[in-house]
DNA sequence: CGGACGCTTGATCTTCTTCAATGCAAGTGG
DNA sequence: CCACTTGCATTGAAGAAGATCAAGCGTCCG
């Protein structure tokens, strides 16, 4: 009854690691099918599928972390979103694929065979209540993004980044980030020079504490929150 | 069986207009209900809902213009849309809405009570295709709009948002913009001068012409396409 | 008529970008 | 093991885009 199959990602080049967990969807509820699902691994940077390439397979994280992002013919980037362990991406809309997805460092995802008019099935009431708040919930997070784009500064966005990641953070003050200074430029809508200039400030101000580029301390979580809004 | 249900909006003042239209849906499936709907007036610039009020409705536009947006402490803006004829708005996630929505024309909008975990019913797989559908459509204008406060440029942005309103417009190229400068501004993430400022390098260009502020003709569609990215 | 309001325009200032150089750590090959 | 390369991060100086501050202008409406 369900046509949901596990498949290869084509672009793949690793592959045969078992994975060590099952995905437990924290980031939502489990799209669909009780079918076996194969884990595919990409290295670093590796794209996971294209913007614009047909949207046949949607995909949740294990391990790692997943960038979805979108390149203008001139060049500039947005990075949509990060994924981490148990988070969903690539469910669209439409056929096909509105972003480009991305290995931030090596990790492991699963695909879902995609089936349906929207690529999902709907069994019952619940699943289907299910879905739509996973919806919902990607709605919020894009008009949060939204919100973050168009109105605050610098300093703010940064302090927001810093914020969101420290929250996923066990303790909640150190975090280690797994993306590079420019992911976090283009998820910002800044260059690489002002958000490295802005980790300095914050730094200068002890605010924070940078022990090397990818590992950073909240020392002062306070006086991020004031610059919250 | 349907718990759906018309009401007033507690803010309206003004009332007891009949529509002349009935609803269509136009920007989604209609999510619920067979119940008689009430119409209400809203003056322009009146508050349908605040944000962080209980979201006990949701609502569709039967005529004019609503815009849904979010004030920062510091006073900035984000207009996180404009909602025309046939669109629903104030669906929402979470027990409360996430936005403000104010009229921003005279409109007339129905309520719909909301109702079920997440404010709507699932009544059978179609239904819920459609309000998935409709959610998915939601994320896909949210995560443009991210794309252009985050990537474009000031002449870019107003580019894009008079090529949006002219897809709107019957021929496509004359334009009747319901909302203010300052609507415009908080939209795209800049401020009223900079719009005013980039309206006038548009019309000095003779990419278009404004005859009023309200009344924009594209003259030179082209060459706003490729100002698109 | 006169005031209010929205829009436009000009001058200046701030913020962020761009361009350029340097530092630093990891990987490579002799 | 050490020079050399390579890639990312940081820092500085200069420039540009947009914000801010400040008038003006036209229109609508009391």
């Amino acid at each position: 009854m369900s046509n949901l199959q596990a498949r290869s990602a084509t672009r793949s080049r690793a592959g045969g690691h078992s994975p060590t967990t099952r995905p437990h969807w924290s980031g939502g509820p489990k799209p669909d099918s009780d079918l076996p699902e194969k884990p595919l691994h990409f290295g670093q940077d590796m794209e996971i599928y294209a913007q614009g390439s047909a949207a046949e397979d949607f995909f949740e994280v294990v391990t790692g972390m997943v960038r979805t992002c979108k390149v203008l013919r001139n060049g500039r980037r947005q990075i949509d979103a990060f994924h981490t362990q148990g988070e969903v991406f690539g469910v669209e809309a439409i056929s096909e694929h509105s972003f480009s997805a991305e290995a931030v460092s090596d990790c492991t995802v699963i695909s879902y065979r995609r089936h349906g008019r929207n690529g999902v099935s709907f069994g019952d009431a619940q699943m289907s209540e299910q879905m739509f708040g996973f919806a919902m919930r990607r709605v919020a997070r894009a008009q949060d993004h939204a919100l973050l784009l168009g109105c605050l500064s610098a300093i703010e966005k940064v302090a927001n980044f810093l914020t969101e990641w420290a929250e996923h953070s066990p303790g909640g003050t150190d975090i280690t980030l797994a993306m590079a200074r420019g992911d976090i430029a283009d998820y910002l809508g800044l260059t690489i020079e002002t958000v490295s200039r802005t980790l300095s400030h914050l730094e200068r101000e002890s605010i924070i504490a940078i022990s090397s580029p990818r590992q950073i301390r909240l020392t002062n979580p306070k006086a991020l929150q004031v610059l919250h809004s």
